[in-house]
DNA sequence: CGGGGAATGT
DNA sequence: ACATTCC
């Protein structure tokens, strides 16, 4: 093995990640600008801006043409340009709202999507396109780097890895994705196809409004050299470019030509070669899918509150606009964090945990008694970070939930109670509700901590990650049209997904598993039951009544003792059931055509582009060894020589010349659309926009509150970001936060 | 006249 | 609980 990595140490410096990946960069125009356009076509063709409170955060393409900028302030944009139209977003539900659209969308391409705020999204096609291994390269669509100077289409692949193609396919998905996202929300944006994250995020913006560009790997130097501020390099910040402006890098090229001692005293060992691989467009972060959210939130700046009256008032105001957040979003909050900012003060939070009783209907049967539950443990926490014997000043009232039950955890920490009742609840068992109502006797089981969960390797993880994903519900609509799925092979996974939206899913099971206690479920053709139950509102399933309400004795872990379990109190009970996991054998439905037929065609010709490709990777290979000087051996490179060993040479000079297939167009009416949400709420029930008010109605009460814990606002994916972290920082130096964009796995 | 919000690391 | 970073 070592002789083996040895052999290929060289070619692997020059083709540091082989550019085997196909990556998407989605960001749309003017987000919050466009969202209030499409919700009033009026403001089409004016100028318009969105602001929130005096701040001018965005404006659409009409205003920026006549010279608008973003982030101006109200008065400055006004005065600039008085027939602005401004638009309060300081409520941001209708921008969460199209943003969650938008990602599921993203999400019937392909599971590996990861969002970066709300109007962002990378997707990692690289499954989708191997699928596909044939392309015809003049079929690229939109725009590539480089032609703003029209620099030609190359007429052969110069790398002859096959990169050339993949870009090609991935520009056509690109498209596919786009127009879906428009026809089916009315929302334009721009794209960005490269073979890694920081390229496909780098050209995405391109070309604007409303374009897409791809980057070939022999355009990768030109465009990392013409970047002039190693600002503009994602994830590196005002803090890292200072530190970096400090020692005499500024642009792009300077990070490249930095002496990595230089930056060693500055910056810890990964960072540092982050850094320098990020100046070269390298970058193996990988595309993380998403969880739901970990905490939601809402928050208000205010120009002056300082008698108690005004913070009951706004407090009152931001937990009804944040219980309708998490109505919808379904989960149950564990912890409750509330925040104030004093005037020329800095923010100050309090956390603490929330009993779950709180919400023992549900989080979407919200009465007064539950608001005025939590206004007592808002106000109370509130008297213990703010002095309100004194006089008090605020500019900032904030409130959000955290730490949500989250069913597809290994073990929640309430099940894990209860599996060791020796040990049942002792003093850190106290809870908010307890301190605020001096109601301590009813529920002991709620844990204070929740203790991280076991320790995979990260490496190990994220493969399980990566091989949870194949294909399955991947860009169906692009290609299930061809007639690849005709030769699928069925590959079983052991799958830990826990995710009503997608198929196999162990709370669609347990849902299912009530639908076949209490209703016979008929699904009418073919597969994906779970989308379509929830999916679009037009299946044509039928339900129909059992005629005994016998009741339901659920399947318990073998390791819970049932007379136990039933002597607890029934809200209990169901604390237990939703947090039993159930792992699920999934059929992973997977396109292994990975033979790729090939005709050799050696590279004579070397245009000045290629050359320009050599270059970079002639310094790559001196920042490189330069790193493993001092280093025993880079992570990134044991996995890859570890990779190598199963798979391909990383450089094959063979091109495959077989002809693209087409992508045809055909876009079934897609889903509920961001519009038709005002409607979906009756009485103080408010449904998730992913159900059918009609279908959710006619069920019985029980299976509604189980559809109404189980539906999510976008599909859950992955669980979060798990702490790997480590212990050798040496010295005093920075490990920025830098690692958190840069980390490869 | 410095939004509103989420993730991650210490 | 706070500090940074991103949008
Ligand atoms: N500091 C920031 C940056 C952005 N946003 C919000 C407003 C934007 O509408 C949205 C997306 O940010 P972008 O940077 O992508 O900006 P836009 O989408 O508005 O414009 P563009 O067309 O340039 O992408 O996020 C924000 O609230 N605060
Ligand atoms: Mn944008």
């Amino acid at each position: 093995m070592d002789a083996n990595f040895d052999h290929l140490d060289g070619e692997w410096n020059l083709l540091p990640d082989q550019h085997k990946r196909t990556i998407i960069h989605i960001d749309i125009d003017c987000f919050y600008a466009q969202v209030e356009m499409v919700r009033n076509p009026e403001l089409r063709d004016k100028p318009v801006g969105v602001k929130q409170k005096d701040l001018m955060v965005t404006c659409n393409y009409k205003a920026r043409s006549l010279g608008v900028k973003k982030s101006m302030w109200v008065r400055d944009a006004l005065k600039f340009l008085p027939s602005l139209i401004l638009i309060d977003g300081s409520d941001l539900s209708p921008y969460r709202q199209y943003s969650a659209d938008i990602t599921n969308l993203a999400l019937s391409f392909t599971p590996l999507v990861e969002r970066l705020g709300l109007d962002e999204n990378f997707l990692d096609i690289t499954n989708q396109v191997h699928d596909y291994s044939a392309a015809n390269h003049k079929d690229l669509v939109g725009h590539f780097y480089g032609d703003r100077e029209r620099n030609p289409m190359p007429s052969f692949d110069p790398c002859a890895c096959g990169c050339f193609k993949r870009m090609v396919i991935g520009s056509h998905i690109a498209s596919k994705l786009r127009k879906k996202i428009f026809e089916s929300t009315g929302i334009t944006c721009c794209a960005g196809v490269g073979h890694n994250k920081l390229l496909a995020k780098l050209v995405s913006g391109y070309h604007k409004p409303n374009e897409q560009t791809a980057i070939f790997p022999w355009q990768v130097y030109d465009l990392l050299n013409s970047l002039e501020s190693v600002r503009m390099i994602p994830g590196i910040g005002s803090a890292t470019s200072k530190i970096l402006g400090d020692l005499g890098v500024t642009s792009v090229k300077d990070l490249q030509l930095v002496d990595i001692n230089m930056l060693r005293t500055k910056f810890d060992e990964e960072t540092c070669k982050k850094l320098k691989d990020m100046s070269f467009g390298i970058d193996e972060a990988v595309v993380r899918p998403n969880s739901r959210p970990q905490s939601l939130g809402v928050e208000d700046a205010v120009k002056r509150i300082s008698t108690m009256n005004e913070v009951k008032v706004k407090y009152e105001e931001l937990l009804e606009r944040l219980l309708k957040l998490v109505a919808e979003d379904g989960r149950k909050p564990g912890t409750l964090k509330i925040s104030a900012r004093k005037r020329y003060g800095h923010r100050e939070t309090k956390q603490l945990p929330l009993l779950l009783s709180v919400f023992s209907k549900g989080v979407n049967i919200i009465n007064d008694s539950v608001k005025s539950a939590l206004m007592d443990i808002i106000l109370s926490t509130f008297h213990k970070i703010i002095e309100t014997s004194k006089p008090f000043e605020l500019t900032l009232l904030g409130i959000a939930f955290t730490k949500f039950t989250d069913y597809s955890s290994e073990t929640t920490s309430i099940s894990r109670f209860f599996q060791k009742r020796s040990r049942v609840a002792d003093e850190n068992m106290e809870t908010a509700l307890d301190k605020s109502q001096k109601n301590s006797s009813a529920n002991k089981f709620l844990p204070a901590v929740k203790k991280p969960r076991h320790d995979l390797s990260f490496d190990s993880e994220r493969c399980l990650e990566n091989n949870l994903i194949p294909v399955e519900s991947a860009c169906s609509d692009v290609f299930l049209e061809t007639d690849k799925c005709e030769e699928n092979n069925f590959i079983q996974v052991e799958s830990t997904f826990n995710n009503t939206l997608s198929p196999g899913a162990s709370n669609l099971e347990k849902l299912n598993s009530v639908i076949d206690k209490e209703m016979t479920y008929r699904e009418p053709s073919g597969s994906a039951s779970a989308l379509d139950f929830q999916g679009n509102g037009k299946n044509n399933c039928t339900y129909s009544r059992l005629t005994e309400d016998s009741e339901i004795m659920p399947d318990l872990p073998n390791d819970v003792d049932s007379d136990v379990f039933n002597s607890l109190p029934k809200v209990i009970q169901e604390e237990l059931l939703l947090s039993f996991k159930t792992t699920s054998t999934r059929t992973l439905n997977s396109t292994s055509n990975r033979n790729i037929a090939t005709n050799q065609k050696t590279i004579l010709e070397c245009s000045a582009k290629v050359r320009s490709c050599v270059e970079s990777f002639e310094n790559q290979i001196r920042h490189d060894q330069n790193v493993k000087t001092t280093e025993k051996l880079p992570k990134h490179l044991r996995n890859k020589s570890h990779g190598l060993d199963e798979s391909q040479p990383s450089c094959s000079y063979s091109v495959d010349s077989s002809e693209m297939n087409n992508i045809t167009d055909h876009l079934t009416s897609c889903s509920s659309s961001s519009s038709d949400k005002h409607t979906r709420s009756r009485g103080n029930i408010i449904l998730p926009k992913d159900v059918d008010a009609d279908v959710f109605y006619a069920l019985p009460e029980e299976l509604q509150n189980e559809i109404l814990k189980e539906s999510k606002t976008y599909q859950p994916i992955i669980s979060p970001q798990k702490n790997q972290k480590s212990c050798n920082n040496k010295k005093g130096i920075q490990s920025s936060p830098l690692l958190k964009y840069l980390k490869k796995l």
